[in-house]
DNA sequence: GGTAACAAACAGACTGGTCGGTATAAATAA
DNA sequence: TTATTTATACCGACCAGTCTGTTTGTTACC
């Protein structure tokens, strides 16, 4: 190969990602891609046969990175602790984290960008949003099925739509985030993602206290037992 | 007046509403949604000068239903208990029930879908979306102080982005439906944020039954003791 | 010199918006 | 009662500009 392209390639997918963001899909014109990346059509469509293909690869991307992004928190979480709920709990609690860090370009999402402009899409891009969506779905209801072997819930509630929350919780706040120009927004719903799963769950509770002042402390309460299996 | 123009206004509006939540703003162009209303462009512009006041015109009628919608199941609420935490979650129930009714075309907001589009709109337009946020973070937000002053959280909550946790988890679950092609996924996790504030505040909490196996069973295990203030 | 990586001009379809004109019904005048 | 005016409601061809995508040519590197 003469010159090395895949600077050229990144440049271009994230300014589209970033233009995307702003203004949708259609509104994303080639012409202000490639304007805000610094290249000209001609590298446009060097690298993309299409601006459909573009799309494809923006979320092809992101599904990677989604993917490996949670593989390394679940496996940070389970090393952790060896109790599924400490675990799932961590794991939210490593998010909170990482979306703290997310700063001032208030933070989105190419899936919900695209969800809401899907008819524009092929079956095979919106395949791969459904598919990041369902594995999501399925490996952290698989961790919640082992919590709730352990650990009956205080309520009834579904395990499949329980995990979709996660979801359900980030996809909402980064629309919050964005129509309050507040990034935090995101990192206190996974917060309370996790107060939710510890109220289900963690076998022991502290009794409510009085004032109701109290709410800068940790609320590390929660030492669970290690159950024998 | 001559003919009553209103009807065929509200058909140009629903047809927008339409195309927008399927296919995004931008896309949404005049001609497709003259189509779909069976009308003509010169009946277009008669009604809207341009296609950004029709936006408007959008977000503001949805404002007002919306508004009106909560005003509804708040006054319902109190209607049917005395107890700030039951008029909440009693709300909230109301809003599973409606909700629940949502069929086929799943459903959407328009709401997000500007948000994703945001440097579309000029600073009016996301100006409305922008104050129904806050207005129902704010109406929600007052009960929930209420609530608080009755009852202790058992957790430390922070009580504007709790009450932000509906709102988060309404918009998120629209996402969820619209990929899922499942209107009841929103449903759904209303009944998770009635469960996480029944968790959060309900004075009595069940002792987590062992067999976590019978999740069919209704939840309303609280009586709330009504406060003599 | 051969090929990967780009540049720039161009074509054709589609966009939002305009504009002259028409149909209908109510108000007014004869 | 009938004729005329007037305002609302609507029609559809058309324009200037923007869109994606093509084509043809140039540059850099092995």
């Amino acid at each position: 190969m003469a010159r090395d392209g895949t600077a050229t390639r990144k440049a271009i997918m994230d300014a589209a990602q970033a233009v995307i963001l702003e203004t949708g899909f259609s509104a994303a014109s080639i012409d202000s891609v490639i304007a805000r990346a610094g290249v000209t059509k001609g590298a446009f469509f060097y690298h993309f046969k299409t601006k459909a293909d573009l799309a494809l690869a923006l979320v092809q991307r992101d599904a990677k990175a989604d993917a490996a992004h949670l593989e390394t928190n679940l496996q940070r979480a389970e090393a952790l602790s060896r109790d599924p709920l400490q675990q799932l709990l961590i794991c939210i609690g490593l998010y909170e984290e990482d979306m703290a860090k997310l700063a001032a370009p208030y933070p989105g999402c190419l899936y919900a960008s695209f969800i809401y402009e899907s008819q524009l899409f092929d079956a095979t891009t919106m395949g791969v949003v459904r598919q990041v969506f369902t594995h999501w779905t399925q490996r952290i209801g698989g961790k919640l099925e082992a919590v709730m072997r352990l650990y009956p819930p205080r309520l009834p509630v579904d395990v499949k739509t329980l995990a979709e929350t996660s979801l359900v919780l980030a996809e909402g706040a980064f629309i919050l985030s964005k129509v309050q120009r507040d990034a935090g927004a995101v990192a206190a719903q996974w917060r309370h993602y996790r107060n939710y799963l510890e109220l289900l769950f963690a076998p022991h509770l502290p009794e409510p206290s009085r004032p109701a002042a109290d709410a800068g402390v940790t609320h590390n309460t929660l030492d669970a037992a290690l159950p024998a299996q």
